[in-house]
DNA sequence: TTCGACTTGGCAATCGATTGCCAACGCGCT
DNA sequence: AGCGCGTTGGCAATCGATTGCCAAGTCGAA
């Protein structure tokens, strides 16, 4: 068999069973059940798995137990390549609390196409990973299968899928633009534009309604926000720079709130090349967090999410999933924003 | 056995060659062996496959054949969270790469600690994967074994160790730095500042010694050189621009060069706070290729760095070793930087 | 000394797919 | 009809660790 392709195996089970005169049995319940085998010869099975750097095969124990300990996690469509480091820091997080509690972190679908949706359903249900956490995704189809069927344990980060019966974790978009919108009219602006992404992704949806409801509520009169659209993106913030300039002076809004902070970037850009001044001539704020905003010019206000938190608790959750805990299948933990003023922003 | 945790396990091979009405060899021969069945077996084979939604059962395949397909990525000790987009842009190509070419991307070690190397080797020497990148570090080493004891395949990708026996693929720091620094001469300027990284980064090594060599072939004395440390973030180019604003006005340089986009971020940041403009006063320019450093104001001037050709190359590489192909053990891919000039730089 | 309860360790089946070996079969040729 | 060769498919061993079951051993109490 395993001729012309001698990987080397490293010691086995047996190796080790041998090594120290006793069964293979004995070997794997001293390295894995406590208390079961008497000290002296627990010990003498470590000195002997030590002495042959034994390490056991994850393969043939997940294989046995029909259980993995590695979850996977999809990352969205578009990484919005930009200024923001919500994926990494996200990703960072989840990978450390789950390498903490003995998991391992399989990345799927950096870039979907076609054929990705299937490679992820197909390795859901091969058997490979014990669970899936959806980075700011929809769960993936492919042919008549979706990941539901694998029967996995699933939990969404950054979009709420609660009601749709996946666990969720996510920052409170609503509450955290309400408050930057109010902070706007606290320095005394009435005039708004709000930059939009895409119109049908999960956070546009809270974060437009959060700044038209929080406008009403002001007594702002609908005709003094003017909605455009920024797609998440700079190129999207030069766009909406460019149609906000074109209007009159007297008619140009004095706040802008957009829906990230690349397109809030590329928004300023776009005015301070044309000769604006922010923020004497207008306010502008972000949503995200991204770290370089602290050292932009002017310094950027933005909407800070604790990425770190949000991993930590989609991790922390899923885990619980895996180990059995019974999770309501519309739980959703919210985890707050924090509203970052800087240069970007001042008195009307 | 499974009593009371009955994970649905899913149809197997078994229940596919009953339904079939052939041997279980006939099922695996038929799904991975073309050519070795007849093809009107085959297609039985393949519609019994699909009427039970039959799916390989990866574990119970890896364990047999002692080989996965599943690689794994071991990321920086620190994620240089900033602004440049290296990390993510490679792990982007890494993983599509390897995707495409049905393989998985296991990741590891986010954040280091003292225990995380040893869960990376425990990795490696468990048979949970076929092969190791190395993104931006150094192979880990925990107990007596490192990395090299598990005779897995490596691939070093940024970090040229091909002198140490693992094939890398890596920018052209030197001679991209070198560039930089000729179209900087080249413009007028006379007196520089180089702001470095940390002194025992590979990257670091390279560019301050382009910075240095370069000047040098130019006939520009040393004393007109000034290195500062940056320590590649955001906080190391304010203490350089902090330490550049104490020297007296005509002793200043003209021309920043810094080790990366953070720094020079940082650095523009405040000298700007501080009432010097860039790039009359003085031209700043980065490394990376941040993709925020063409919105910034004034827009940032860099070297950017192939980060998704980068990935490519090591992906592709790693892959034909673990498929046996034979790589000298100081193989050593470069792929070459693109200097691109914005506001940020002027003539002298 | 004997009995029972408890502890310890070994035997062997098991997880699911792959694959070496071989038997059966079909086909063409003499 | 008989022979040989090539093709096809089945049997059963195998990968390495886990675990149900049971036997042997230990210890204390009666």
């Amino acid at each position: 068999m395993a001729r012309s392709d001698d990987r080397s195996p490293g010691p086995s089970i047996a190796d080790v069973a041998r090594e120290a005169g006793v069964a293979t049995s004995t070997v794997s319940r001293a390295l894995t059940k406590p208390g079961r085998i008497a000290e002296p010869t627990r010990l003498k099975v470590e000195a002997a798995a030590r002495k042959l750097g034994y390490t056991v095969n994850q393969t043939a124990r997940s294989l046995r137990v029909g259980q993995t300990r590695t979850v996977m996690i999809v990352l969205p469509e578009t990484l919005y390549i930009g200024a923001s480091q919500t994926v990494l820091e996200g990703l960072e997080s989840v990978a450390r609390t789950l390498t903490e509690r003995g998991y391992h972190l399989l990345i799927a679908n950096v870039s979907r196409e076609a054929w990705t949706d299937e490679h992820i359903i197909t390795t859901a249900l091969g058997g490979t990973i014990c669970g899936v956490i959806l980075m700011a995704t929809l769960p993936p189809k492919a042919g008549g299968l979706s990941l539901a069927d694998a029967g996995l344990p699933v939990v969404s980060l950054h979009f709420d899928q609660s009601p749709e019966g996946i666990p969720s974790v996510v920052s409170n978009d609503f509450a955290a633009i309400s408050e930057a919108v109010r902070a706007l009219a606290d320095m005394g602006h009435r005039k708004f534009v709000y930059v939009g992404g895409r119109a049908d992704n999960y956070h546009e949806l809270q974060r437009v309604r959060g700044v038209r409801e929080t406008l009403a509520a002001l007594g702002v009169p609908a005709g003094d926000l003017r909605e455009l659209r920024g797609d998440f993106n700079f190129a999207g913030g030069v766009r909406a720079a460019q149609d906000y300039l074109n209007s009159a002076d007297e008619r140009r809004a004095t706040a802008v709130v957009c829906a990230n902070d690349d397109t809030a970037i590329g928004f300023i850009k776009t005015v301070t090349d044309a000769g604006l001044n922010v923020p004497a001539d207008v306010s502008v704020i972000g949503f995200d967090g991204a770290p370089v905003g602290a050292f932009m010019v002017p310094s950027l206000s933005t909407i800070q999410q604790l990425t770190t938190e949000l991993g930590q608790h989609a991790a922390d959750l899923l885990i619980r999933m895996v180990e059995g805990e019974t999770i309501a299948p519309d739980e959703r933990i919210e985890v707050p924003c924090q509203l970052v003023l800087r240069q970007s922003v001042a008195d009307a």
